[in-house]
DNA sequence: TTCTTTGCAAATTCTTTGCACCGAA
DNA sequence: TTCGGTGCAAAGAATTTGCAAAGAA
């Protein structure tokens, strides 16, 4: 089932109504891959004025849906809030560069096996989580000893 | 060192000075252990009007301060900023009670060893982490099922 | 005295809401 | 025809900033 198609059940079984705006951004969301925040993704829309335009409160109305939906997850990063591909995309967690912001995805099973003892220790009903490794990434330590060796010269 | 000796050499160090804000501050911070963020920390402060009041502006000055001077950790959480006792205390990890917004804190030896791992294969400088794991504690799910029997009689 | 700090008010940033009109089913 | 959806403007929540007066060293 595409994202496409598993949305319109979503909206049928909540009798909600499947409109030329949440096309549009299902369309915008799914036609890359990266990871984005709002802002970004109304960067991405066709501006105000222009066919296609949709205003920022359906976007912010439109993701939130789209998370219940089980299509996108999302998470806080530096006060705002990041989105992903959720449905039919595997568990992963994040690297995070906090030189140029870049978010990089791993996979590690030790951490699903870490969740499920620490909740059976604790007694606690795991329903996700969010592992995110901060620090400086490959590219950014290399520029930044390239610019120091030129500072020298 | 107390916090306070070490807050002092930070302030020392960097030629800022020791008000009664800060001391105040510090005195509240260290005062209790608990998680808390900048409204829990102001409600806990003399109220306006009062001696020894500081105001919102210099709370949120001074708590980025305590950050840099490595005695708090901060957080994102549900969008705002939660703070932690850094100084003297190992390092952890959470469970999150999406109910009772409860911060429980655990260790694992495991996490370490990920995330190195992790940062390794990937060569990333890592800094620091957040591993956080949302659910329902115990004491939720208890609560929850009791009502629930309340609901059926 | 000098330069930092503070409180106030206002600005910012990100996100949500009220409401009148529009539009899918 | 019936509700749900949309855009607009405005409101909110959390946090930050400009500035003049107060205060530490």
């Amino acid at each position: 089932m595409t994202p496409l198609q598993r949305f319109e059940e979503y909206l049928q079984s909540k009798g909600l109504r499947n409109t030329d705006q949440r096309r549009q951004l299902l369309e915008q969301v799914f036609n890359r891959h990266e990871h984005f925040d709002a802002d970004q993704l109304i960067e991405q829309l066709p501006a105000k004025g222009t066919i296609n335009y949709v205003s920022r409160p359906t976007v912010y109305r439109t993701l939130r849906e789209f998370v219940d939906a089980g299509l996108l997850h999302r998470f806080e990063l530096d006060g705002r809030s990041v989105y992903e591909h959720d449905y039919g995309y595997p568990q992963h967690d994040h690297l995070y560069c906090t030189k140029c912001r870049k978010l990089i995805e791993f996979t590690s099973e030790e951490t699903i096996k870490i969740r499920e003892d620490v909740a059976k220790l604790h007694r606690f009903r795991a329903k996700e989580h969010r592992f995110i490794i901060h620090g400086i990434c490959d590219e950014c330590v290399k520029k930044r000893s390239r610019d120091r060796r030129q500072d020298r010269v």
